[in-house]
DNA sequence: CATGAATGAGGCTTCATTCAT
DNA sequence: CATGAATGAAGCCTCATTCAT
């Protein structure tokens, strides 16, 4: 890996910790160098400004999780089977990367996130189009998008975010008895 | 309503148009007095600093809604009734109050809000016994409580936070079927 | 006269000073605040930015000048007499004037100030009509109003700068003669 | 020319232009260097720093108008042609080149540029010289030579900066009319 | 000679909070 | 109770200059 990525790569990283531990308007721009061991000056070489580097950050997190989300051949799968697949892909991402939980819930809550929330509806194409072959399939109540959106990912996210904050423990078995519950409520009819 | 309530309402009510508007940090207490018409000074003879204000704020809507949640008699409701009516009064306040939802959203996934999540535990401590008592009469599914919580009230709000940002149209048929799915989801066994 | 005169007029005045000696670039903010004894908030209660207060000190020593220029009751004086009084108000104001007029002259060379050189248009007005007013009696050359503007006032300014610079001693002898030479060039004929 | 005159020399226009457009402070080196082509540190090759840069820029042109105030073989010409040739040279010389004009006086009106005020007194010597002559000659008014150099050079260039501005248009007849009320004042007794 | 990433001091500006009136 | 001028610490960002490659 060539070593300018590298310091760029360092300033997102440190970027991540320190925004999810701080808050975007606690974590000072000098207080990330510090942390990537790079001069406060650099970071402006490769990011605009606090914002724009905010908002790279948000970016790469969500394109990962994007291309994650399909993951593990899920299209060989049939009807309920796929769906269920999607579900814990979903919240296995989110629960095994805590930082980018908490950090993309905050930016999406923030008032200047408004800006970019729209960026990634070509990236996410594939999994809409998906979900409307399900329900054309007859494997998915025939609901909004967003809705049935919300209710499978949507709640893969909340669980996970409990898990995260210790409200609850998520054992195989809850998670198992969950994703029924999920699967019920989004099976057609 | 003495003008000392009058006074300190109008600041907390202007706290949260602005707060909701430009995020907590790009608020500066000098706008809120000057939007709220008061001088900057006696805000502080109202709340002890900026942080002091926007607790009381959220412990304020908090309130409010905690007190809504159980409205419209819903005890003397019997199971799957009552359960709805929780679900369509969690929904319907979060809807018609879209400030105060997207307060609630930027403050409870700011870091600096750690300090207070569970400062309402007992006040809504009758739901959750409420929610019990429908567990044990085999009216709910036998989940843990934080999860039920999510699968209902949680999707409810996400449900309005689309509505309110324009991305769904929540018609009343929508609204129909999606309790019912909720409901499907939530019954036992 | 009002304290709060007092303060903005300090930050002026400081300003003026140390912008004359350092130029634009080298004279930051807060080094106004010491010097004037204020705090470096406090300019931005007056002041919207640094370019502002640099643009109201233009404005305010414009405005100063103009106001002089015509003094001394000139328009009762006739023809000759009145241009000779109107040359000598402009030198004696420049030359007595040291920092001011090392101020507009790095102001009014400074790329940024074409925003606003045309700001005094309506002010120097008097000025213009009465220049007409002698060419159409007859008392001065019948060439554009700059023309005639820069051969006498400009070259007024001219003068008062070197004189300023220590580059020449302007002795009575000398402005007598001087006045003597823009005269004869400036009558008509 | 050489690679290395070529490189110089770039940079040297591309600052005259940049430094014209935005001011000495609002030129960062890197701009220059962008837009010259070359890179940001090749330019402490050539140039101690961005003050040499500047200064050296500012020696450059002063050298350049010098050599030119003298040309048309005006030592050829008596009197008052002469005279009248080397106004008309540095009002063309001014005119003719916009940006080397807002330069200078931008260049000399800056605090900083009081260092090398007199670098070019040795290069203006002849010219003073010439302007002796014509005094003794009789034909120039016996006044200080700074004042005559104000009255006549001084003037043209304030002419040219009319002109470039554009607050007006100097015809062949108004610059005829100029330079004969100008040699009028200049003429002796 | 040439590059451009890197440094870090320093500038402008904001804003929570205080306090004399 | 009320005002709003005043403070000053702290944040974001720029840019002249250096130096490893």
């Amino acid at each position: 890996m060539p070593k300018v990525l590298d310091k760029r790569s360092a300033i997102l990283k440190t970027a991540l910790d320190l925004l999810v531990e701080n808050g975007f308007h606690n974590t000072p721009m000098s207080l990330i160098a510090r942390e990537a061991g790079v001069s406060a000056g650099i970071i402006y070489h490769y990011f605009e400004s606090k914002e724009e580097l905010i908002l790279e950050l948000y970016r790469e997190v969500k394109r990962n999780i994007i291309g994650l989300l399909l993951a593990g051949d899920v299209r060989k799968l049939n009807g309920l089977d796929a769906l269920r697949q999607v579900w814990l892909n979903t919240y296995r991402y989110y629960v095994s990367h805590p930082k980018e939980t908490l950090f993309l819930e905050q930016f999406e809550n923030s008032p200047y996130a408004r800006m970019c929330l729209h960026d990634f509806d070509s990236q996410i194409q594939p999994l809409f189009e998906w979900i409307e072959a399900q329900k054309r399939a007859g494997n998915m109540a025939d609901l909004p998008m967003e809705i049935l959106y919300e209710l499978s990912l949507g709640f893969a996210i909340s669980l996970a975010k409990q898990q995260i904050a210790g409200s609850i423990q998520v054992t195989d078995v809850v998670l198992d008895e969950v994703s029924r519950v999920i699967l019920r409520g989004l099976k057609p009819g």
